[in-house]
Formats: C-alpha cells, sequence, structure tokens
DNA sequence: CGTAAAGTTGAATTCTTTCAAACACGGTGG
DNA sequence: CCACCGTGTTTGAAAGAATTCAACTTTACG
C-alpha cells in the first residue's frame, strides 16, 4: 500500500456550521456551544486524506464542504469504497474512540472539515446530543443496508443506477434547487470501488446507459436523462432511505 | 409476497436480562430500571417473525435466546439478509421510532426476545445510556461494512469463509467454552440470501470446502476443520470486528 | 508540450446463475 | 407400518455476467 498523506491541514476561522445534512441538530447545539470559541476547521484540497486506517490520531468530524470517501483496504490490496460523505454528514466516529482509525477517509474535491472535539464529554453535557448522535448512526445504517442489498444482488446496470439516484437524493435534501445534473466528482475506479466493480465494467455499463438516454457522467458531472426509468430500475430500493429525511430529525415528533 | 407471521407472541415472566453481546451495559440498566417490573418477554418458535417489513407496532428489543436474521424483501420479490442477530443483541431500533418497519425480523430458531419499552424516555432519564447506544450502533454498522466489502469483491468460497469465521467469533465472545463446532440454524438458502449467492451456487460451494477439509455444515452444525486455511482466505476482514469487543463497552476507558 | 491519469475497446477466461430434474429426510395421516 | 408430501439438498448442462489481460486513445495539468 503506497498511499501517502498528500497535503496537510490548514486552520480557518470560526465556524458556522450548516445546518444541513445528516446532524443538523448536532451542528446546531455544536455551533451553540462553540459560539464564543474558534473551532477548529481544516481545508483539504481534492485526493487528499483526512485520515488513514490505522492513525491513531482519532476525532470526530462533520465535513462543512466537498465529498469524502470513507474506504476500506484489504490485504490483497484492493479497496472498498463504504460509502459516501456529503456536506452536513458526520464522519470519524467508531467504537473505540481512541484506538486506530478502522477506515480511511479521503477527498475527491476540496472540502472543508469541521473538527469536533471532546464527543463523548459533550454528549454528557448535553444528553439529547446523543440521542441525536443514535438517530445519525441509524441512518448511515440504513444508507449502507442498502448499498448491501444493491450490491448483493444487483447487475453492474442496476448497481449504477441505485448509486446515480441514492446521490441524486441525498443532494437534494441539501439543496431543493437541485437541476437533472449533480456535481459527479468520482472517477470511473471510485465507482467501482463503491458499488464492487472493475473499472473496466463500470466504464462499458455507464457508456451503454448513455447510448440509451438513460445517464450520462462527463466532466465531473453525473446527468440522470431519465429519471423514469432509473426509477423503475431500483426507486424501490430507496424506500427506507426516506426515513432518513432531515425534517425527521428536526421535528422527530412529526412521524 | 406470502409471508404470514406463523405463530403469536406468549409472554413470559420476570426478565433477567443476560449481559452479554452487543448491550451489556444497555441489559444491565434495563435490568436494574425494571427490576421490581414484569418486563415483557416474547416467546417465538423457529422460522416465525416478530415484527415484518411495514409493521407498524413498533418497539426495540434485545434478544435473550435463539437466532434472528433481519432482512429486507424487494420488489422482484427477492429476500437480502441484512444481518444476524445473536443473543445479547439489539434490534428493531430505526430512525422513525414509530414508523413502520424498514426490515423483518425472522426467528432461526426458537428464541425469547425482550421488548424494550419506550427507549427515547429511558435515554433521557439514563444520559449514559445513550452513549451506549451510539456504541452499539457504531458496532452494528462494523459488521454490516464488513459483509458489504465482503460479499462486494469475494469469491463465493471467500463469502462462505468469512460468514464462517464471523459467525465463531461473535459466539466465541458469549461462550469462552465454544469447541470449532457451532451450531447453525441457516439453511443453505438463508446463507444464499444472506451472501448474496443463489443457494445452488452454495451448494456447490459447500461441497468443496467440505471435501477440501476446511468446513462443514451438517445437521444444523456448522464445524470449522481447518481454522488456519479459513483465517488465511479472510482474517484480514475480521479486524475491524475486533474493535467491537465486549470488554470494550464494559470498561471503555481501558482503550 | 510532455507526462501521468483517466477513459476506451476487444477477446478470452472464469465465475455464477438459470433451468431442470432427482434425491433424502422428517413428519403426517391413513 | 407404510405411503405420501413438503422442505431442503444435490447434480448436470447451458447460458449469462463480469473479470482479466493487453493495448490504445483521450484528457488533464504542470
Amino acid at each position: 500500500m503506497d498511499i501517502q498523506r498528500k497535503n496537510s491541514a490548514g486552520l480557518c476561522s470560526t465556524c458556522p456550521i450548516r445546518h444541513y445534512g445528516l446532524c443538523p441538530a448536532l451542528s446546531k447545539i455544536l455551533s451553540e456551544q462553540f459560539e464564543t470559541h474558534d473551532l477548529r476547521q481544516i481545508s483539504l484540497p481534492a485526493k487528499s486524506y483526512l485520515y488513514l486506517q490505522g492513525d491513531l490520531n482519532n476525532s470526530n468530524y462533520i465535513l462543512k464542504e466537498g465529498w469524502v470517501l470513507l474506504s476500506r483496504i484489504t490485504q490483497d490490496g484492493s479497496r472498498q469504497v463504504l460509502r459516501s460523505v456529503l456536506p452536513g454528514d458526520f464522519l470519524g466516529f467508531q467504537p473505540e474512540l481512541n484506538g486506530p482509525h478502522i477506515d480511511t477517509a479521503m477527498t475527491l474535491s476540496d472540502s472543508v472539515i469541521c473538527v469536533v472535539p471532546e464527543l463523548e464529554a459533550i454528549c454528557q453535557t448535553h444528553p439529547e446530543l446523543a440521542f441525536r448522535l443514535v438517530w445519525v448512526g441509524a441512518c448511515e445504517m440504513i444508507l449502507t443496508e442498502t448499498y448491501l442489498a444493491n450490491i448483493s444482488k444487483g447487475s453492474a446496470r442496476k448497481r449504477i443506477a441505485f448509486m446515480a439516484l441514492e446521490l441524486y437524493q441525498r443532494l437534494l435534501l441539501r439543496d431543493m434547487n437541485l437541476g437533472y445534473s449533480i456535481p459527479f466528482p468520482l472517477v470511473q475506479e471510485d465507482i467501482a470501488d463503491l458499488l464492487g466493480l472493475t473499472s473496466i465494467h463500470v466504464n462499458r455499463t455507464l457508456k451503454k446507459l448513455a447510448a440509451e438516454g438513460i445517464l450520462k457522467v462527463e466532466k465531473h458531472r453525473l446527468t440522470i436523462l431519465d429519471y423514469d426509468v432509473l426509477y423503475a430500475m431500483v426507486g424501490s430500493l430507496l424506500e427506507p432511505l426516506e426515513t432518513c429525511d432531515i425534517a425527521k430529525e428536526l421535528h422527530p415528533a412529526s412521524k
């Protein structure tokens, strides 16, 4: 494994954490808690590592800007991308809070990351925050479970269709004015490692989908050409994810 | 889908929740909390459903005895098993606490399940419990992520090898005197749906593994014949799971 | 302008599925 | 006690999907 840290972290000014993504309540509490402090931020260029599998300098983070992939490297050197992290999402949490990282966090695009210090301590003074974290964890679980179901039984076509719709839906939660063309910093090999395919097969399948007028990827953008066809392919897989709507966190009572 | 509830629930007496599995601290708090109450328990025979995808009678549970599979049915009628639940594990939690269940919980063997009422309320009076739940959720996540990595890139051989070792390790946490032969209530079709294969291919692969003296399944028992070979095949995948050791929860400070 | 990274294409191979059929086993009812 | 039936297991042959290997083209970027 020849992964190297491409770039070191930079510090930024006070952090007005955005209240969107998986953890608006969490970021709200944090920004209140730290409004008088300088909350540490990290700016990383694209294709650099926030942390590597095995690293000990453990922290928790909220992604403020950019895209991040969480992945695990297996013994034979192959990479499995576990999930994508979009602005507002939480990352870095693991059972052994101070143990070595069990995954690698790589930026896909220029990113700004907010460091969450002493998560456990904050949870003790803010009991409601801990339960929010449980909620966030459950949402991440649903996403991962849905990828599992998708990869497990789906053809390359279906896997890619699912990925496209899943990312589209998650971005839609962050920007209701989103068109059918979304930013897409993954290269074909990233898609392959996310979906359990080879980049060659991803390439062929993408070509076919584009030729059929369903979906196209070019210049770091993904464009949904035929939403209905995509939804017919994998829509039902997405249903469990709808229970992770941000509105549900902000107003959990309103079923 | 013609799934029917095979058997209705029965009630049992006071629940001395066992302090093992993923949530010993959780069950400890619960049993203290309810030591004077009659905590509701459900007894279910093998191959019956604790809840079905879509059910509204939502609760949280701790599995006390038996084996349970969590699965999701996709539109085309195929079943994806999300994960197995062993005694002491938590189940039933989801983002929409009172929404319809997003998965189905089926018993594989005769099971006893402890009902956890009003989880959110308990968390408010026991702040430390909420953070324990976060911990439990993170452990479940690692298990699911590891299955994802296994299914995504592994051959049928590797997938089965991984499943065997994973179950073996989790049972070992519950019974240190476990031999190399473990109870195994899954039929070949369950294995198939857990690993994203067809039962026919599972059959062929199991035959081959048995013929090679690596692993055998018969009479509802799985026997590890050559641990070293299995570990060489998939051992490195298991490493992240070691951070979920129960000891870590009971003494989280002791790194 | 030159190099490295990413994308593209073809042909052969491997793994897995599909379809079809047979077998083994345990339980039920006659 | 035996015939029957359903569930789960086993096996074969053909078809299909994805990978591998190898080479080539295009794009991005200093």
